[in-house]
DNA sequence: CATATAGTTTTGAGCGGTCAAAAACAAGAA
DNA sequence: TTCTTGTTTTTGACCGCTCAAAACTATATG
């Protein structure tokens, strides 16, 4: 059974990739799986045939690449090396969110299962990650329910921040000077689809612009 | 520079050989390399050219290869980090000392500067592993000074075992069942040169037969 | 429909690490 | 000194992963 640090991130990126095809679109491109990897195109061919010949990936020429249930299941449990171990640094290394992830960019393909298990357990079977990320469960399965973001949620009303969908430093640091880390509650002001903008403002009333490019990297809930 | 999890692991291996040798020899040979790697000769006479031509080992043909100063302290660093992660996992994590050494030969290559010198502090920066097995300092140096063991120390008078100088699972469970532990205060009752053997007894007066092998395995200081 | 363009696959090659097996060597025995 | 034995080095090969560049689609455009 194929499963190298390289192979773990493959399976990593095309499920992240995956996330971001419009709707209707099921196969990953190989340019972008391999932009994605800061790899050739034709090295990421390579790599897709290889992975569909053990079974953990679909790949049509010319069209593009998708795990199989069994890839799903391999990268949802690199997700979760990665996620637990990030929660880990944050919450006990005491480590800034926003400096965690190439530690466990690392970690997480070195990580035995007992050892995640023993963290998992430590950090009381967390959900999420310090980015809001469902922490996928140890068969590799990931429980997420459709959420909005700050350009879809109701205007003028409390919401949560659930979720970071960026691991950029600068964002990250961004995110967290602004007070829109997960667990702040926030409001949408308004969005004005021509200025590309949305504002928000938060407890302190303070209000801020966003370009609709960041508003779509922040999940949210209803507050209460 | 060179520094691949490879190369580390040839480097620990050449700086532990070397403490194995008989003295006045100075340069492991290809075979012992090789076997402490489980790995064939040839393979390793490649990596010992490759290491002299890195500047961190010498290599002397049909003879055999040590460190460089410079080898020596990487591969100092490499144990550093191995140590230390032991420690931290029977510390923090709660795993026995008995499990910690195949996680840490995993993690040693992966765990960034950052993380190590954390756990450094969190650990109050300690001197020796769960083993005893002294940790390097950030730069790589270690003290150590000559210690005896259960084979050289006094007679009769009571010891604290310092250090256990091997990694094997079944031995390290044989030296915690029996109360030998770092820590232990013993005694030496006597040796028999010509039974191979030593007898030793600890707190509990219960007395046990150790053969030399075992008992050079053992180090220890003048208790008090 | 023909063609240009953007994206994809193939091919040939290289690097790091490894092996098996053949050749070379060191050192002691005869 | 010559031979024998055990070790070491060399050679040729392979696997995993990668690239550059050439060959090849697929699709949109004119």
């Amino acid at each position: 059974m194929l499963a190298s640090s390289t192979v773990e991130n493959y399976l990593k990126a095309i499920h992240m990739g995956a996330n971001g095809l419009r709707p209707g679109q099921r196969l990953l491109p190989m340019g972008q799986l391999a932009a994605s990897l800061g790899v050739t195109p034709g090295t990421a061919t390579t790599m897709a045939k290889t992975l569909a010949d053990a079974g953990l990936a679909e790949y049509e020429p010319y069209a593009g690449v998708a795990l199989t249930s069994q890839g799903e299941r391999l990268a949802g449990l690199v997700l979760r090396r990665h996620r637990l171990v990030e929660l880990f640094l944050v919450r006990v290394m005491g480590f800034g969110w926003d400096e965690v992830h190439d530690e466990a960019e690392h970690l997480e393909h070195v990580v035995s299962d007992r050892l995640i298990e023993r963290i998992d357990e430590m950090l009381g079977h967390p959900e999420v990650d310090p980015h809001g990320d469902p922490i996928p469960n140890a068969d590799g399965a990931i429980v997420t329910q459709p959420q909005d973001t700050l350009l879809t949620c109701p205007v003028g009303q409390p919401v949560v921040v659930t979720r970071v969908l960026d691991q950029n430093r600068a964002f990250l640091q961004f995110v967290e000077t602004n007070q829109l880390k997960p667990g702040e509650t926030i409001r949408v002001e308004g969005r004005d689809e021509s200025a590309d903008s949305v504002v928000v403002s938060g407890s302190s009333d303070r209000r801020l612009a966003l370009g609709t490019r960041a508003a779509s990297k922040l999940q949210v809930r209803a507050a209460g």
